[in-house]
DNA sequence: CTGTTAGCGCTTTCAC
DNA sequence: GTGAAAGCGCTAACAG
């Protein structure tokens, strides 16, 4: 069923259909009822590509996702969770949302520079935000307005929402330092995102601020999951003076830091103090409960979206959002033995 | 930049550019490696609503993911793993992939109708399907090739892949009967899923064929977390005669499993026999390693890619996989006490 | 208030 | 081997 077809069925002209179907002046209530009690009861939709072509956008937004990315694999779905409530917001403005995969086999720039030319979206997030990320200068290059959920180092000036890394950072590590810690490491991601150049540099700071040494081996670079918890803190425990604390970048790395523990006889708050970035559904189930941020995913995925429109209007000033992390200490922290 | 200004700047007209970028005989090889060098060099794509609304189709296929379902939110996110699979085959036969995510406070089959309306896919792909889906008497009675990752009770005649339910219980019942276990529970899914049903038959129909009592007691509706294994143990062991083993049927649970064991002094393997659906990554955290299915997530992603490029070329017979769960036994099974 | 028509970018006939 | 032109479904400008 196409719009000819519906405005045959109604004896009508497709233009004053369209007009109709469009919440337009110049159509008479009783031709607009009749033609969308028609439109509903016949199942018509106006297609996508005709409509799109004509007006020149698709009243679409594209969240590019790395598939390949352990993160977007990450715990309870955090992306999904978002990619939930930014959907509810952009609904509400007559925007739909589609996911397109980057494929972990594929160029993810070349793929972002296939969606931009094919008029895709109408505008487009982006996840996964390297340090120093060639898809930034290619979204700037381009027409196609954009949303980074995530920050770069190479480029400043573009709207982008990120968590508070470096507001986590400060308040775990005042906190271990009030208590009387000395030596605390932290994880960093392994590869090249932005989010390790963030707390490397939030760490030294913090380290500076609160007259604690800075120890580049308590920098630990540990892969993103749960063995990863478990590494560091092998790792760490086999020293000759371990850390009294340690901070994760990312929550499922908790398992391991406390099966980890577990095997040394140790207890987390009282052997060692763990603090991690993000409380997930999963991390209740650890025993003594683990210091975290309680992070409102759903505001989160709502200021996405509400970002990503303003982008699409071209309304000033950016995006430059840092995400609150409020942080709920636990007996998970104590301090040092 | 579209097909129009590619011609200006190789002074060509249209038509000819888009043979030549189409693979259209009837174009000089000199010709076509012009437009082609052309193409790269000037960043040109070709317009998807354009395209599409010429061509009839839109060269993409659309996975429609619950994102409000617990399933979707699984431990290491099976479906991002899947759809990357299934990206690469389908890239290969020049289709993309796109995700829609159905918003948890929409209703699913509205949503599907409008994607089906509205052409946006030569394909769809649905999940998460339940025991009575409205969404398959829908997809059936419409014009659109689908696919049905997951069956439904209400109608058989289309084409579906699905893990090996049956197999999988079957496998693990033996298991346990032949190591002298009379009295296994099971999970299931606590709401309307087909899963849910496909258990429980599958279930009776191993009591009836191993010789073992058929205790509806001993099938327990289980939230599909961490939290719903230990609910589902703590409330086996507080029976008079609990159980020697039980089958989860998702992964996460068994972290709940373990640990609701573990607080009652209690091991896996030794005092109740524990076998799980799917290995995910995180499973080989648990200790000892729990007896689950390798599941060829890369193997079942191709074939949900090949099984939707069948359907959209209408071949036959159309799909109805059972995709191999393939169970290893570990020390988490043991004989009865 | 409604009908007619041009044209969005593209592919595909049909001429030449 | 190439160019001209029609038309996919739709919206918006214009006529009436």
């Amino acid at each position: 069923m196409n719009i000819k077809g519906l405005a045959q069925a109604l004896g009508l002209s497709i233009g004053t259909v369209s007009r109709a179907l469009n919440d337009k002046p110049d159509v008479s209530e009783a031709t607009r009822k009749r033609v969308l009690d028609a439109a509903v009861k016949l199942g018509y939709s106006a297609n996508a590509s005709g409509r799109s072509l004509r007006r020149g956008r698709t009243q679409t937004v594209a969240v590019v996702l790395e598939t390949g990315q352990a993160d977007v694999r990450a715990g309870d779905a955090f992306f999904m969770r978002i990619i939930d409530a930014m959907q509810d917001t952009l609904a509400a403005h007559g925007y739909d949302l589609i996911i397109l995969p980057s494929n972990s086999s594929g160029d993810p720039t070349a793929f972002l520079k296939r969606i931009m030319a094919r008029g895709m979206a109408d505008a487009i997030v982006i996840t996964a935000t390297l340090a120093d990320d060639p898809r930034l200068k290619l979204l700037m290059s381009g027409h196609v307005p954009f949303l980074s959920f995530g920050r770069t180092q190479t480029t400043r000036d573009y709207a982008w929402v990120d968590l508070d890394f470096e507001g986590f950072l400060w308040r775990a590590m005042q906190a271990l330092a009030d208590l009387g810690h000395r030596d605390i490491a932290i994880t960093v991601p392994p590869n090249n995102s932005n989010i390790a150049v963030i707390l490397r540099e939030t760490y030294e700071a913090c380290c500076a601020q609160l007259g604690l040494p800075h120890d580049p081996d308590l920098v630990q670079v540990a892969e993103h999951s749960e063995f990863g918890g478990a590494a560091v803190v092998r790792s760490l425990l086999a020293r000759p003076h371990p850390p009294t604390a340690l901070v994760l970048n990312y929550e499922m790395m908790a398992f391991g830091a406390y099966s980890a523990l577990r095997d040394a006889g140790l207890a987390p708050g009282r052997d060692l103090s763990l603090i991690t970035l993000r409380r997930s559904r999963q991390l209740r189930f650890l025993e003594p409960v683990v210091a975290a941020c309680d992070i409102d995913v759903e505001g989160l995925g709502r200021t996405l979206a509400t970002e990503t429109l303003r982008v699409i209007h071209a309304q000033h000033p950016s995006a430059a959002i840092r995400w609150p992390t409020p942080l709920t200490l636990t007996s998970s922290v104590g301090p040092p033995r």
